[in-house]
DNA sequence: GCCAACGTTGGC
DNA sequence: GCCAACGTTGGC
């Protein structure tokens, strides 16, 4: 069981979006570590922060957890796809995903608030020049997410 | 829109 | 394999 912080932008697909689709295929990663972690790491019912980015109030917005193991993605065979990658083939695809289940909307706990917490300053998202969409999240990370989640 | 930081590409 | 140039991310 291992934790994952996971960004979204809310224009393309928000935590409220999540929750009436229920799951959510992660399709769009780009980058091959963020995809590593989905394709070799990722099991049934890791947790996920569901993060958005790129956006007004950029923050942990809901929380949700791995529903599928990772399969390719199919927006990258899309010549049409902001996302196509003509570089990869049905025999041999190079970006994978994950589904994602949503679990609950949550307070935002906003990215200047997250900054403000000493015990989440480890975090990966946090890190000076972090962009990497998908990133680990410790136990103790999470339960100090979790806890000051439930805080109003 | 700006720009810092990082990742990728491609010439050599 | 190096590294400069370019592209992308994402907060502000």
């Amino acid at each position: 069981m291992a934790y994952w912080l996971m960004k979204s932008e809310p224009d393309e697909v928000s935590i409220d979006d999540a929750l009436a689709a229920g799951s959510v295929p992660w399709f769009g990663v780009r980058n091959y570590q963020a995809r590593n972690f989905m394709r070799d790491q990722m099991q049934l019912g890791d947790g996920v922060l569901f993060y958005h980015s790129s956006c007004a109030e950029p923050g942990i917005a809901g929380i949700a957890e791995v529903c599928s193991s990772a399969y390719p993605d199919h927006t990258q065979f899309d010549a049409a796809s902001h996302y196509y990658d003509p570089k990869s083939t049905q025999e041999t695809p190079c970006w994978m995903m994950v589904d994602v289940q949503a679990i609950r909307k949550t307070r935002l706990l906003s990215l200047a608030e997250m900054r403000t917490h000493a015990e989440l300053a480890d975090m990966l998202v946090l890190q000076k020049g972090s962009r990497l969409s998908i990133t680990p999240v410790s136990t103790a990370e999470w339960q100090a997410v979790l806890a000051l989640l439930d805080q109003p």
